[in-house]
DNA sequence: CAAACGCATAAGTGACGCTTATGCTGAGGG
DNA sequence: CCCTCAGCATAAGCGTCACTTATGCGTTTG
């Protein structure tokens, strides 16, 4: 019934005293705010202007009216500065997920370039098991996720489903075998699988796990694994005692050194790629991309600096 | 840019949970709400809707504007109900002026006929000499306002001017010779001028004074005013003690009753016309109407009533 | 796997609201 | 006292905005 076009009108008017006035202020032309306050005062059926002469004076009904405008613009005036705030980075959230051995390098890298950023940007982070974040995306509970895909993997009902998700390539993260520095093999530059199928193995994720297992039956065995954890220090350490070998993302040794151990290149090589996850229209949102370039930032950094040696340093 | 159609639409989104269910709560179709929605984000710059799947969520942007939405529409519908209070009188003002001898007795009586009939009007009376009320109803500082003129007056100069002001006549007002009760004519049922040439005169205010100096200039004599004063019960005290005679009208009789006068119809007999003026468009303002109404009640109650006995009760 | 549900898109159409042009009336000045 | 200016109202015209129906495509559900 009343809208804000007609407030604005009015609350013109009180100010300008003057149709004329208010036209002016509000870049009308002077019939168009005659026609307005009729529709306005047929509308509400009440007489909002007293026409006196050739002065015009707003009446009890249209100083009411004009009262309330303030009121309304104003809310209407914050409503748009807080989404412009948004849309420029001012102000926004962006909430993000993660597995837990990203939390350790690639996400503290992001978080630290997007605040360095856009400062006022309020980032949540979360770190969760797959397919914990995946699923959050769908919910709406979170905006961006970051998940990994080993390649390669014949089977695509090990990978994470990710329809009507939207990914960004972040990094190609090389797994490696890892190996006592006190084992016969340490001293070789690559490692076959194959020369370790009698070894007892150390299994991380589930996932991490399955990937294993692929390259093993690929190599003409099946390990045994004597260990699960998912905490890849305690991998390390396992491994340090020498109670077995392990595979292990490159991105997990630069964080978790082991001075004990050496991390040799598969050969065959195998890699698990690391993506952002998010969905079509959440990547349209200026804090969201900016958390996906954040990450996309950090991925290249990382990229750009040499992997870890074989040997722990 | 943004209005409050578009408010409503993102209100409707967040409570039903749907396009479809705004849709229908809006009594819009199910495009209607897809094409407001998108020139909502498309204005804003911002996207507003998360479409995931055939389920939509809000984004924070969007969230913003359901938020400040329940205030705006809130607010709204404030004006809106005040706007339908003032129009039913459920609330409303009447600014009334009159002259003083009104305020003893019709006034009075339409102000309790407005409260009764309309007991959430809030009215406020001012007395004031002429021409001030019509000056104030010109200057906006007055609604309604109650003003008289002698009848038969040839010079219009010394009305008061009533263009571009509407009027409605409410009652005429005879004017009355009041003299003394010892008086040697006081038994007569009318009295002529002319046969109180000789006597002091009292006068009123200064267009009753006008008033008595024309009609005396047609009965052929120019009278010899010894006192002046605007109060009523002033000029009845003076005539009482036998200082003088006066032209009192009716209506101030009927409320200043005095034992020791008598009141005479003049012949030929000379009323004033008491009126009722505002502006064409206060005029249609409720409360204003009603206020009108209630003195055109009072009037035809004191029309309706017998006027004063000659002889004073 | 089929049906249903929900949003997006396209095309059409109606009406709402702004513009220019003009008239009328009151206020101010010569 | 008349003339001119200023300001609101009205009329006619027209562009555009927004809602409608019809349809398609995708996802979800039985």
């Amino acid at each position: 019934m009343i809208d804000a076009a007609g407030l604005r009108v009015m609350k013109a008017i009180a100010d300008e005293g003057s149709f004329t006035g208010a036209a002016n202020a509000l870049g009308f032309s002077q019939p168009a705010i005659s026609q307005m306050v009729r529709r306005l005062e047929q509308r509400t059926g009440t007489i909002l202007i007293e026409r006196y002469g050739r002065q015009v004076r707003l009446t009890e009904a249209g100083q009411v009216l004009a009262r309330h405008a303030v009121a309304v613009l104003a809310a209407l005036d914050t409503a748009e500065e807080e989404i412009a705030a948004i849309a420029g980075l001012r102000a926004g959230r962006v909430r993000l997920m993660a597995f837990p051995s990203s939390s350790a390098t690639l996400v503290p890298q992001a978080l630290a370039i997007l605040k360095t950023r856009h400062p006022d940007v309020s980032v949540t982070f979360t770190g969760a098991e797959p397919p914990e974040p995946l699923a959050a995306l769908r919910r709406g509970d979170c905006d961006l996720a970051v998940a990994f895909a080993y390649e390669g993997m014949e089977l695509d009902v090990l990978e994470e489903d990710l329809s009507m998700l939207v990914t960004r390539r972040l990094l190609d993260d090389e797994v490696r075998l890892v190996l006592p520095g006190t084992h016969p093999l340490a001293g070789e530059q690559v490692a076959r699988l194959s020369d370790f199928a009698a070894e007892e193995w150390i299994a991380g994720c589930p996932r991490c796990r399955g990937h294993l297992l692929t390259l093993c039956t690929h190599a003409g065995f099946a390990p045994h694994v004597a260990f699960e954890t998912e905490d890849y220090v305690a991998v390390l350490g396992l491994v340090a005692a020498g109670l077995g070998v392990a595979l292990v993302p490159d991105l997990i040794l630069r964080a978790a050194k082991h001075d004990d151990v050496v991390a040799l290149p598969l050969s065959p090589a195998s890699r698990r790629r690391i993506l952002a996850v998010t969905t079509a229209d959440l990547q349209r949102v200026p804090a969201v991309a900016a958390g996906l370039d954040a990450l996309c930032a950090a991925a290249t950094a990382y990229g750009a600096a040499a992997p870890v040696p074989a040997r722990g340093a």
